[in-house]
DNA sequence: TTATCACTTCGATAGTTATCAAATTATAAA
DNA sequence: TTTATAATTTGATAACTATCGAAGTGATAA
């Protein structure tokens, strides 16, 4: 466990317009997993209160901690979650002595 | 899920410092779970790059985030995981579409 | 009671960051 | 080619925060 990588995914999802930026790529994440098809950036931006540019910088700051990719589809952008991040922080956080 | 909650639990991981400080006192807490012993700051205070104005800084954003809570023990001070608030982070960042 | 240890509070500072407006780039549509 | 839409980059600013030293509080030990 790399601690350093983990206060940075902390630090990504420690802003409330980027928690529900992520949480709202990681729901549509789940309900297009079968299809692989990524969620639009576009459509989300627009429901969170916040310009163009802000938006576009808590992207990089959910790809700069491995929370998510992000691949250009033609004129718009679309984000996956990284199901191994998301692994591992579960991981961190899980309290041990439930365990056998 | 409240997420203004939620972000509060991540700003409190997500400092270098802090966030070793809250896995000791989680691994102390495995620890002595059956005798509910908790954790003696004191100890863990002393193996951080810290003084002890910012240790009791970090000790209160955790306990503000409800990750932990905080009890006197004569002269020392004692910490114990809230596990409650473990679990919804853990609920929050799963992903769903394994699920049944 | 005096000294010591553990921790907290206060005030200051250097560094970080969330956000925006303006300008720019990339792609698609007319 | 011109226009429109999506996203990025840049530069600026206000707000926040991690950290410290100094001073203060509470508890135990001498």
């Amino acid at each position: 466990m790399d601690s350093k990588k983990m206060v940075k995914v902390f630090k990504a999802l420690s802003n409330q317009n980027r928690l529900e930026l992520y949480l709202k790529i990681a729901e549509k994440h789940e309900t297009s997993y079968k299809t692989y098809e990524g969620c639009f950036i576009n459509d989300i931006a627009k429901s969170l209160n916040i310009g163009a540019p802000t938006v576009s910088h808590h992207l990089k700051e959910l790809s700069n901690a491995e929370l998510i990719f992000t691949e250009r589809k033609g004129k718009y952008l679309v984000a996956r979650v990284n199901e191994e991040m998301v692994k591992e922080v579960n991981e961190l956080l899980k309290l041990q002595h439930g365990k056998s």
